[in-house]
DNA sequence: AAATCGCATCGTACAGCGTACGAGTCAATC
DNA sequence: GATTGACTCGTACGCTGTACGATGCGATTT
């Protein structure tokens, strides 16, 4: 084992609703839990984006003491981890009768998506080796959405690993490319100054003004119709 | 402007060929300059991964000063996306009469999925806004190419988009699924851990031994397939 | 020959980082 | 009362990116 794994050397603490508060937080702080810790990373990502966040200022925000994240916590990487994990919790929509199942794998890629850029940082976060229990989740979901579906066992795999190509692609390409309207003029300014050695690029405008949602779910029909026809 | 934009404040050296060598490096090392740099930089990521490049080892292993990589060089972040750029270089086959478009499209795609398999570091580098000129070309290459083999200006943007996608999903994802051989072994235990909760992802081994490659292309001919029919 | 100027290099210093280590505090148990 | 285990945290170490200013150099101007 290489530090991955199961969390720092904690089990989780057993005191339940006994004690109002303990003499430690003087002034009504919430002892620490991974529950907060995580929460705690989230925001201060959103907030801060990845740079902004260091042990030092998530415990700050806690109101903790750097050390003590690390009883929780194997390191910070750790964290990086588990708030990406948690950004991708799925609620399957709850319907009684199997809908499509087509529509259910939109709806599910989607929402991916969605949630992957609400929190922008998400995708730069995606690179790094971490299969947390939500990521998995989806894909188990869309693996047995498509397999019910009719997707020969031989061709699951590519499915599988097509959709979640696309979705990764979108969202770290959109990461890379869109400029989110505050410096929109800055773009235009960037393409000004290639003057005409892209010519194609820049006749399409694709650097600009484009329909991200719609191409998304273009290249997604796509891909579906090829791989479940 | 915010600290993006043209190199630091240098305009590259004038001095061509004369002195045969300065008196500043007493033994032999050639001056410092953006392509030794950036090469520099490469050799080093390849070498020791993302964590491994600080501007003291980059700068240790040119010979020089740490502070001197400033003159040529804005910041740390500049030199990562100019190593990114460097390693997307293109050189289209040179074919006199034009082969088919469908066969260069793949070609160039596949070739930019394996420059950036081969540099493992450089999928951690794709979600930050940093469009060189190398990616730049390859996008108008593939717009070029696109329009030229009939697609119709409003679905270009469309076409570009998802192929990008593609490609950019199958490298991230590799990136953090590709256990790359070393630790198959502690893939097993993984999902030997998960014991059941995940029943179609372990029953089709999606984690384990994947044939990445012809996945890709699958999707891809998917994709081209709906794009461009 | 002397002065000036731009390019280029680099030593020092500073604030901040992740985290190893060990001492500390508390509640529950024996 | 003593012990144990869960949890917190102060200090310290080695490392980071880079601001600042001093220095050297070749070429140009005076």
């Amino acid at each position: 084992m290489t530090t991955k794994g199961g969390g720092a050397r904690s089990k989780r603490s057993k005191r339940n609703g006994a004690s109002p508060q303990s003499v430690r937080e003087p002034r009504g702080e919430p002892p620490l839990s991974l529950e907060r810790i995580v929460a705690g990373a989230v925001e201060l990502l959103d907030a801060e984006g990845l740079e902004g966040l260091s042990m030092r200022r998530l415990a700050d925000r806690l109101g903790a003491g750097a050390m003590s994240l690390y009883w929780h916590v194997a390191n910070k990487e750790q964290v990086f981890d588990l708030a990406l994990d948690s950004v991708l919790e799925y609620r399957a929509s709850p319907h009684v009768e199997p809908r499509d199942w087509r529509g259910d794998v939109v709806h599910m890629l989607e929402d991916w998506r969605a949630s992957m850029l609400r929190h922008p940082w998400s995708a730069s976060l995606l690179p790094r080796r971490a299969l947390g229990p939500n990521i998995l989740a989806r894909l188990e979901l869309l693996g047995k959405t498509l397999s019910s579906a009719g997707v020969a066992q031989a061709d699951l795999n590519v499915a599988i690993w097509s959709l979640w190509n696309h979705v990764m692609g979108a969202t770290v390409t959109r990461a890379s490319f869109d400029l989110s309207k505050d410096d929109q003029a800055a773009a235009q300014q960037r393409l000004a100054g290639l003057s005409g050695r892209y010519p194609t690029i820049e006749s399409s405008r694709l650097l600009l003004d484009d329909d991200w949602d719609g191409a998304f779910r273009k290249g997604l029909d796509f891909l579906l119709d090829g791989l479940c026809p």
